[in-house]
DNA sequence: CAGATTGTTGAGACGAAATCTCAATAAGGA
DNA sequence: TCCTTATTGAGATTTCGTCTCAACAATCTG
């Protein structure tokens, strides 16, 4: 299984705080980890439902701040409203560029950022503890659509102020 | 008045679109033009009651967006619940340092990061719009104060995962 | 393995934040 | 001043998430 290690830290995380294994929190470790983007809550609740898994919401809810807590998720703000949710491979860190035309998330990493992070930290004697990073924007292909049909300015669109 | 320009480019928004010019607009561009800080929708709903001013939920909420739109107000998630409100002066873009310690925020400029952040939408084909960037973490005030008590690890806090 | 202990679950009530509805109001033009 | 229509206010409604508490089940103990 690819995600013996991240299972065996979650079992450990639960066992050294007297907290219990159970089969609902299996199931949404199994279902978090066999995602490879962002989901939110209800979605992770609909899956789980299709699976044929009984689960109540609040369940859902509760075992996935404690995910955040073992440091196996990321719960983030992305869109407008709620939270998403994205399973973490060994404290792998990336920020996001989010469309604001489709929806997509791309994901990236830059060295260079973080370092920078890290300066204004030290600078403000800040001891950080995680950060968020989000450009919202067009990708690629919204972009070269609404390129094409450009009466954008005319219809009073909100101006880009970076 | 200090605001004179900012003002000034709101009323040419509004007219610019055929809307109109209330003195539920003028009003609440002049409270979150006399913040310093960063606001909630619910505080300026009180401030305004508190200056005498009837304005209903509704039109606070309607209004906040409509100065985001306008690029004179910005709408962050800075805590965990609920968006707070700032005002721009020309388009100067700050990212925020967040204390979950006691809930200060400040506020810093990193052309480096801009910069970086530039070139990673250039990277990817991606026109940006905005972005946010928050570090949370322990101010210098609340990181001496916990390092004092360091029992913290021994209570099974969440550790951190930078 | 049975029984005791206590952490966990499910269902729905509850709460906060924000949006929507629609009749009454008022801004701006004629 | 009158007309058109954008805007407002009050409260209902929606969305997202948390809380409550009795029933349940994971784990420990003898």
């Amino acid at each position: 299984m690819a995600n013996a290690r991240e299972k065996e830290q979650f079992l450990q995380y639960l066992r050294g705080r007297g907290q219990r294994v159970t089969g609902e929190r299996l199931a949404l470790f199994e279902e978090i980890f066999s995602q490879h983007g962002h989901i939110d809550a209800e979605e992770l609740l609909a899956a789980m439902k299709a699976r044929g898994l009984k689960i109540s919401r609040a369940t859902v809810y509760r075992n996935l701040d404690l995910l955040v807590e073992s440091g196996l998720a990321r719960k983030q703000r992305l869109g407008s409203r709620g939270f998403l949710y994205e399973h973490v491979h060994f404290g792998q860190q990336h920020d996001h560029l989010v469309c604001t035309g489709c929806g997509r998330v791309v994901e990236f990493v830059s060295l260079g950022i973080a370092a920078l992070q890290g300066e204004i930290c030290r600078a403000h004697g800040f001891v950080p503890t995680r950060h968020t990073l989000q450009i919202a924007g067009l990708c690629n292909r919204c972009a070269e659509a609404s390129a094409a049909s450009d009466t954008a300015q005319s219809r009073g669109e909100v101006p880009a102020h970076v």
